[in-house]
DNA sequence: TGTACATCAGTGAACGCGCGTTCACTGATGTAC
DNA sequence: TGTACATCAGTGAACGCGCGTTCACTGATGTAC
């Protein structure tokens, strides 16, 4: 079973073969996480030989950046597709990030989690893929918000919805729960602040 | 290079391999990651052979499994050992769980990263772990709130920790920047709450 | 106190596996004339 | 329009590697008598 179509007559020469590389790269990442990578098996379901990759990437590395780089942009175009609701408010920009990681669990981990097991470069490189997109988030928040607070709202903000992404990606909660009232009632008190302990009267 | 101590006699019996074992696993944790987690590479470390680890795991997932029983354990100890300030608020606390995946980096990707190349079974014992760990957090924050808010507080709380304990592990940050500081401001909104668009006047 | 023996905790050799990557190659494509 | 040929994008075979795990074994320990 390969990617190409059915009644598709297999040709010597793919035509398309960088993107069916990246395509089932994807679908990899998402049945058995970062871990899984391998040129091997993204070229078996291609239906091609694993040295092909070598004419368009130049090993397993590339192909992981390569991946991730495809995945940033994806979210991206996800978060300036969220509706920017009527009080500027930033609630379905986290909304569309966390869906973004949840439709797409392997990846996220990929782009977000050091999870991939190749070398350095490739980890530097996906980093560096990272700092952009929090430079992008800055950027974004640098309309809302007084200068000298963008550094902390942004790590705040980011950290929040990272870190449910990656908790609801990890099946961390009941699958009985409706994920995206969570998400919702998360993201609220992101505005609203956390109780404190002094604004109720304590019996302890 | 070994783990036993410069003089002592290689014996053939070694007393305490199972701990030996655990130790090495979190050293090679924290140099290579999960992906790293071998029992060929940790008996070697311990300079004993592979088969010998047999004796006291079923195998490499067992041993990562009992890493990070051992991890949540630390973990534990370290939020237990954290000052609960005079307003009683949850600072400490989080100061705490990032500093430990601070200290852990390694290990705290295998407790909470899925990045282990392991089979399922490791990832469910695993993920088991977590949700008792989050059991105890949502105990701790009965204490001090409303019944009907502690499922969203908890999952804000360690969403916001989790998040930010994983940005700083992965670099993602100035090397320059003081990390105690930035969770502290971090933490410090999560009180406060975010400043919305609504609090100031917007020119655009 | 001494000794036979069961049990425990190691050993080295070997297995099969999947991997990334390199190599020399061949079939297909497209371009210069 | 036809053809020689350079270039491109595939192929299968092979390499060496490190891994998890199994096996039959042996040395050390401790316990029953």
């Amino acid at each position: 079973m390969t990617t190409r179509e059915a009644g598709t007559p297999a040709r010597y020469h793919h035509g398309d073969l960088r993107n069916a590389l990246l395509e089932a790269g994807h679908a990899l990442l998402e049945e058995g996480g970062p871990t899984a990578l391998s040129i091997r098996e993204i070229a078996r379901r291609v239906g091609v030989s694993a040295p092909a990759a070598y004419h368009h990437f130049s090993g397993l590395d590339d192909i992981a950046v390569a991946l991730a780089e495809r995945g940033f942009g994806k979210l991206a175009a996800r978060l300036q597709a969220a509706p920017s609701n009527a009080k500027g408010q930033l609630a379905p920009a986290g909304m569309a990030y966390v869906a973004f990681a949840r439709d797409n669990p392997g990846l996220y981990r990929l782009m977000f989690g050091e999870g991939f097991k190749g070398a350095f470069s490739a980890h530097d490189r996906i980093r560096a893929l990272r700092s952009d997109a929090y430079e992008v988030l800055k950027t974004g928040l640098s309309r809302r918000l007084p200068t000298e607070e963008i550094g902390t709202a942004a790590l705040f903000l980011w950290s929040l919805t990272h870190g449910l992404a990656l908790l609801m990606i990890d099946g961390q909660f009941d699958p009985g729960a409706d994920p995206e009232a969570l998400v919702a009632a998360v993201l609220r008190l992101s505005g609203k602040g956390l109780p404190t302990s002094a604004e109720r009267t304590d019996p302890a």
